[in-house]
DNA sequence: CCCATTATGTATCGAGTGCTACAGATCGTC
DNA sequence: GACGATCTGTAGCACTCGATACATAATGGG
């Protein structure tokens, strides 16, 4: 019916997505982001119609991969306690690995006002961030049923509590990063939470 | 000799610091600037330099004022504890302040590329930041001989915990803030921390 | 009053921004 | 193989960015 596409849609958003996740929204041209892509502005505007809609796109990429990876460290530990802490570990692991496009998560990257001004952007960061918090009150709810929390264990407020660290340490990292202190004291606060 | 200014430096620098803490430093154009000091150009470049040096001098303004008084906050606490306890207060104040420029501290949000790319800049938040730790700790440390703290209680991996966290929790309210809940969880993450 | 010195207003620079218009290339269908 | 449909390359849009050139205006010492 009519002219087939000449690049591979899942490449250039991969490529799209890494140099986002590096560089952020407004830190990332359009200009750079086509050179990355390696497609020029027609194709680029005919399958993402504009910049805010291809970070959006990128964003849930990034979920469907990175973050959904994490989500997956976090469910697969014997216990919540343990996931929470796998989940810190697959964060360090992320900020020794020289491969990672950034020193900071793509999420918590998100977290300005350039990106959160955007409706569709922010809706779509906030759905994400529930999303995970609720998966992890039940799961913590759940181990609190079984007895391996203690009673007085609130997760409604401890969840709240650990991503914020979370993005905190994040933030941090793009000051000065040194693995063994972060072990440290990521150990100290877990610990203080009961977890 | 020669001519005089024309305008007050100190007011100048007083509103840019509060669109600079408002919108940020890229967020914030030239245009925008000198609009909101009421100067022109010529004036601009004259007293300030560059738009990286005018945040720098901003920053310093910002730590002067709103910085100094929350260390004056913690450090006329009777104790530590109850100093970190006033800290998260006095954030939650500026939270519900309608009068604050913006909803974000001026200092976490100079934790992004855009600014810490720029040397200058970078050094002196470092520097600014571990100074506010070193008095932290040089508290706590205190406390703990005066009896006032637990043995097991390490100031020096606690401090960069609290300071991580309202990190966090700056970022968070840029998504959605509520009073109580905040309250909520910055208790229990105290008392987890033994504070 | 002249003059060096400094401040200000205006106009503009060159580069970069996201985005679009449009002509031409390439496709499946008839 | 002509046709309509879709894709792509190029050139450029209108605008904004931070920064500067330069003429003019004010200042106070000599």
């Amino acid at each position: 019916m009519a002219r087939t596409l000449e690049f591979d849609y899942d490449t250039t958003l991969e490529r799209a997505t890494r140099l986002f996740w590096k560089s952020g929204y407004a830190g990332t041209s359009l200009r750079d982001l086509l050179k990355e892509m390696g497609i020029g502005e027609s194709s680029f505007y005919n399958t993402m119609k504009s910049k805010k809609r291809a970070y959006l796109e990128c964003l849930k990429h990034y979920n469907e991969t990175v973050a959904r990876k994490r989500a997956k460290v976090f469910l697969e530990a014997p216990t919540a306690a343990l996931g929470v802490r796998a989940l810190f570990n697959n964060m360090l692991e992320s900020l020794d690995n020289p491969d990672t496009p950034a020193v900071i998560c793509m999420m918590a990257g998100s977290l300005t006002h350039e990106v959160l001004d955007e409706a569709e952007l922010r809706e779509y960061i906030e759905g994400r961030m529930t999303t995970l918090r609720d998966t992890m009150i039940a799961r913590m709810n759940a181990d609190k049923r079984d007895g391996l929390l203690t009673a007085g264990f609130e997760p409604q407020f401890v969840v709240p509590i650990v991503s914020t660290y979370m993005q905190g340490l994040w933030r941090m990292a793009l000051v000065s990063y040194e693995r063994s202190s972060f072990e440290r004291q990521i150990d100290v606060f877990l610990t203080g939470l009961g977890l």
